[in-house]
DNA sequence: TCGTTAATTAACGGATGCGTTAAACATAGA
DNA sequence: TCTATGTTTAACGCATCCGTTAATTAACGA
């Protein structure tokens, strides 16, 4: 896989398993275990797909005793959809709306700066 | 891989060459022949890129004598940011949509003017 | 029909992904 | 210190991904 953020990313998003767990931890922190609890999925298995959301930087994780916790961090998202917005206009027809008013206010703008 | 839409599309747009290529059809339609062209990779490589952003509905293709044309379908994408805007409020505490969107905008358009 | 152009399919190699089980590590607590 | 608990690492198997080159298919056009 390619090793730029976005690829990153998108690549940790690409798996079921990792989507459900970012969906769990709305809800809160949880541990290993209990993340683990849902999926009929060996311990490792889950632990692996930690590391990977810990790279993509979708979750941040602190240790209290032996217990590993993992907390969202849904900053990533933001990218990914940052750069899914320029393909809006294609599907979006609001877009056009938004678009136009920008293009005003930016006209306005240059006009005041005159 | 699992086979479920969404990861479809995120594996989809998990490859720089593949998000390269989605981003030249916004010009407009091309051959495979001409997405190749920026590209140090060969023929046959694009060609399978193409099949695989055509199984995640994000191109459709016609064909034309020899020619098989690519075009644009941002749908998929709007699927994968609706499911990513689940993640939104813990990004964007202001959550002023409209907001963020006119700045990015800006700012893309402050890029494109250097 | 023959040659040219456009694109795909076939066959292969190497890297990575995702799962397993077994072993190791880390910490708590009797 | 010994044991239990939580988690990670190691080692492996198998499937898939991504690239290559060579061969094949498809259609045009002299």
């Amino acid at each position: 896989m390619a090793d730029d953020r976005l690829s990153v990313i998108f690549a940790a998003l690409a798996d079921p398993t990792r989507r459900a767990i970012l969906a769990r931890l709305v809800e809160g922190d949880a541990t290993v275990t209990e993340l683990a609890e849902p999926f009929a999925i060996s311990l490792p298995a889950i632990s692996r797909h930690l590391k990977v959301l810990e790279q993509a930087g979708l979750i941040t994780r602190s240790r209290s005793a032996q217990w590993r916790s993992s907390s969202l961090n849904p900053e990533p998202l933001r990218e990914a959809t940052a750069w899914m917005e320029r393909y809006r206009q294609f599907w979006d027809t609001n877009f056009d709306r938004l678009d136009a008013h920008l293009k005003r206010m930016r006209t306005q703008t240059e006009q005041n700066e005159k």
